[in-house]
DNA sequence: CAGCATCCGCTTTGATACTG
DNA sequence: CAGTATCAAAGCGGATGCTG
């Protein structure tokens, strides 16, 4: 990216991930972990396959992203953030947070990816009985299950799928965005066409007060 | 801007302040408030007059900028954050907040204005002594002054000169916003030519604790 | 002068094809 | 799998001109 030229933190910020996608890249980095190349374009569907590789090398450079050449065997490198590349959870999340106005519509013809939802999940569920025992809840919807897990009074979110979920939700991204960010409450998102198995009270345990 | 075209929060938001210059008008907005076309335009250094008209139009658009005419005999239109665009003032925040390492180089070549501090300097100064009686200070660095005043326990930022300021502080960019961000202890300011006159008291009650 | 619109050359992006 | 190469289209930057 050209720079702003401007001695101002916030244009030096967008210096390094102002450009179109690369905030995108971090965003699945944050949601995935450590990524293939083939992983982030899969998850980055529009992207220009050269654009992805321009954009790994700068945040390389900039020391936001670190390539990890895989020993031999494995014949394939990860990408992953460094220190620096974590401290942008705050601005990403930030933008979630603005962002999810936006998903009241549904997705019209937008592609989805499950792992979008980690980090808006990670955002708006609490855990509202953290001396209680831990719960798992699984979510399907889109492409890949969801796995949703109280960890010491809070909440985490990653790809994956349980054999012993307390609970296992399925339904429409649209439907479930409306559950996870409170926009729906659990028997509105019933209704709308969810399907609730397992132990509802693990999922009321975790979903925050609708309406948000 | 092309839509991401992806059901993702962090897209969505994209998708409306991901444009190349957009977030620095948002900056401009909460830093000095409501703005001419005119005083944008010298916040802006570097911006193209047709993409500042374009930006504008588009975010008043979005709902995050509104247009307001004034009456005949002023004939200037101001522009302003809607309360959806003030809701940008957390993500500018963790922009600010992330991209303030970069600072410690220095403008080198970069164009400066004094308010580009506004948002630093209420992100990192605090009151440490609340409950004593408020105090102001100047801040003269680059083009025009600034008033930082403790209010109600916190510390608030403005473009503006004071007949009465506690203390008054000059020094180059450089040296400001690493006093400021508290990189350099006061004493370390002023050996790098930081001139400060008046209640130095009231100064280190809102500096923060160097090195942050 | 404030607030744009137009034009033009350059850079960035997007879509696809191709390679080690 | 992990990119590079190519090229058309879109976006940007700078200059200038227009209008109340």
């Amino acid at each position: 990216m050209r720079s702003y030229g401007q001695y101002c933190a916030a244009a030096k910020a967008l210096d390094v991930i102002g450009d179109r996608w690369t905030l995108l890249i971090v965003r699945e980095l944050l949601a995935r972990g450590a990524c293939r190349y083939t992983d982030l374009r899969d998850g980055l569907p529009g992207i220009a396959t050269n654009l992805l590789a321009d954009r790994l090398r700068q945040l390389e450079e900039a020391g936001v992203v670190s390539r990890e050449e895989a020993p031999p065997p494995i014949a394939t490198a990860l990408f992953r953030l460094t220190l620096r590349g974590e401290e942008l959870r705050a601005v990403i999340d930030e933008l979630v947070r603005w962002g999810i106005p936006f998903m009241v519509d549904g997705p019209n013809g937008d592609a989805f990816r499950a792992h979008w939802f980690v980090l808006p999940a990670e955002l708006a569920l609490t855990d509202r009985a953290p001396q209680r025992p831990p719960v798992t809840i699984e979510v399907r919807t889109g492409d890949a299950p969801l796995l949703i897990e109280t960890v010491d009074g809070s909440v985490r979110a990653r790809q994956g799928a349980a054999e012993d979920a307390d609970a296992v939700v399925t339904g429409t991204p649209h439907v479930v965005a409306g559950l996870l960010s409170g926009r729906l409450a659990l028997d509105d998102a019933v209704a709308l066409g969810l399907d609730c198995e397992g132990d509802v009270r693990a999922l009321r345990r975790v979903l925050p007060r609708s309406p948000a």
